[in-house]
DNA sequence: CTTGACTTTACAGTTAACTGTAATGTTATA
DNA sequence: TATAACATTACAGTTAACTGTAAAGTCAAG
């Protein structure tokens, strides 16, 4: 079993986010000492770790995590349809900004050098 | 002149953002009562107000904005290069979330409807 | 000059996932 | 048993762009 700084750094982050994690029911300690209080962490639960990590790298939130991890498995498929959708969206939006911001682009350029004027060109601005 | 509340539903937005908007020096009332503290708008600022929000819908937060609205012009440029870089990064994210989602989504496919046998499958599991 | 609708300032609360801090308690080693 | 290194809880602070609230002042109409 292993303190919780021994198990933050074999898991590659601060103890609090354990004790946050704990608090949040993600990732529970095998066993904590009802004495001291003190949290106790099996070797194992670092695979436990890792899993959330990659959840959280698809862009689950850790209430998604939370019934990804302790709800009912029923709820799996859904959840990831319902997150692919969420990020297409969000993929979606992001264009529509990149392509609003090219046409800002375009048009502040043609304000600071205006009146390219070519044959064919009539009355702008 | 408008008071606050009329220049709010002018530009479809609620008092309080206006007044953020003038804390925040984004957006300024044309005058201000120096008795009354009363915040008046030209009907003209409403262009303002619009260019605000197109600014918004591209992505720029508003300490952003405040530099595109009243900093350094020759600023603008590079800022809007960023803002694309940031956007083209963001969407990068969001597409490796889809795809390890979608690496996800098939594990747990293979979990749950295991060993769809063929000719020629070996050693699974 | 009263009334109601409006406005002011100042400040707390919202969201997510932590981070930082203080005061205090525990464990392991010399 | 003293000490260093660790742990505990509890709570404030972070970010962005607002929203909500309270107490008090102002404006316009009748």
């Amino acid at each position: 079993m292993l303190k919780i700084g021994e198990f933050a750094r074999i898991c590659n982050v601060s103890p609090q986010t354990l004790r946050y994690y704990n608090e949040e029911g993600i990732l529970c300690p095998d066993e904590i000492d009802p004495d001291s209080g003190y949290r106790y962490y099996s070797p194992e639960q670092a695979a436990d770790f890792r899993l959330i990590q990659t959840y959280k790298e698809a862009g689950f939130a850790l209430d998604e995590i939370r019934v990804l991890l302790h709800g009912d498995p029923s709820h799996h498929d859904a959840l990831m349809d319902m997150k692919r959708n969420e990020i297409s969206n969000n993929v979606q939006a992001l264009q529509n900004k990149l392509s609003l911001l090219e046409s800002l682009s375009r048009a502040q350029g043609q304000r600071t050098a205006p009146a390219q004027k070519k044959k064919g060109d009539h009355h702008e601005n």
